[in-house]
DNA sequence: GTCTATAACAGGATAGAC
DNA sequence: GTCTATCCTGTTATAGAC
């Protein structure tokens, strides 16, 4: 067999930012073979069943970097709950470069994605809820507040990346995440 | 000339539906014309420029169906601004189905929909911000708090919508509409 | 103003050589 | 495992009859 001419660790990366940027739809297998460095019919042997898998690859990939990124921090015990959170949020800064890039719930949640993902992305919502409310139990919240505040967290993060977006201002996104901290301190 | 069979005032709604669900690149021209009655070339009867001035009007249209029934009542100097407040989340809730529509900012803010409408996106956005302003500073809030809570407010409904999306779970979007309503209490 | 028909192209997907 | 070549379908768009 020839050897690969790029690694499943460049692979997905490079697949995540056009379905990032474009969309289920707005992602062509023109564009994905272009950054990929691959031929289309390449593509089609790695992904079987193509731009579907191709997607939710991309949508497991992304979720096994925030729990390894985010997740793993926000309920890491041997921390302080405060110690968590700042170091969790500087890492979802790093996931959305700042603002500059969007979230692949939301790239996936116009119809046709919702079609294909709609149970991958609410499981990676509820993913996201449980370890806020984590965090917030940690800090002495009730489970009722911390849900609350886990909730309230997420809204602010997908708010923010929205009119960051739309007003072509990161300052948003990036005092949102301050925000964040203060509503825990 | 034959008749128009349907008016402009029902074509812009059904263009906006197909719109909002499935995006700029997801609407296709056959959606298009099944939804409104016409055939394709109809359509281009009524938008020479086709998709992409389909897509404007949409815009436009949702931008004077939002300042009539949402900007104007919250700036309505006749009635008290906790009267106006509620009115305009009454009709926010109405322009979004209680959660179940989403928002065409949204829709048009993958990568092909900013290239084209960006700038409409950024003042229609701007008009939301400044209509929760001139809100807050009627009810004696500083310039600069009621800049904070027009953005978070805009923050508020956008992120609800995406999460009432993701998590299948319109309250999530109903009660944010009461959060807003509690921030200005 | 709407229609049928069709052009021109892009998109997703596959076959088979190397 | 990657490639070239090709297929087929869907998509945007236009021509011209009514």
């Amino acid at each position: 067999m020839r050897p690969q001419k790029i690694a499943d660790d460049q692979l997905l990366p490079a697949l995540t930012r056009v379905f990032r940027t474009k969309g289920y739809e707005g992602a062509s297998l023109k564009e994905l073979a272009e950054v990929t460095g691959l031929k289309k019919a390449s593509l089609y042997h790695r992904f079987p069943d193509g731009k579907q898998e191709m997607a939710e690859s991309v949508l497991e990939y992304m979720g096994q970097w925030v729990t390894t990124n985010i997740f793993n921090i926000l309920t890491k015990e041997e921390f302080p709950p405060e110690t968590r959170l700042k170091h969790a949020l500087v890492q979802i800064g790093k996931l959305y470069d700042g603002g500059k890039d969007g979230c692949i719930f939301r790239a996936f949640s116009m119809q046709a994605g919702l079609d294909l993902f709609q149970e991958g992305i609410k499981k990676g919502m509820n993913d996201w809820l449980n370890a806020f409310k984590n965090l917030g139990t940690a800090m002495g919240l009730s489970d009722k507040i911390a849900e609350e505040n886990a909730l309230q967290s997420l809204i602010d993060i997908q708010g923010s990346l929205i009119l960051s977006k739309g007003l072509q201002d990161n300052n948003i996104f990036k005092n949102t995440l301050k925000k964040i901290e203060n509503r825990y301190g």
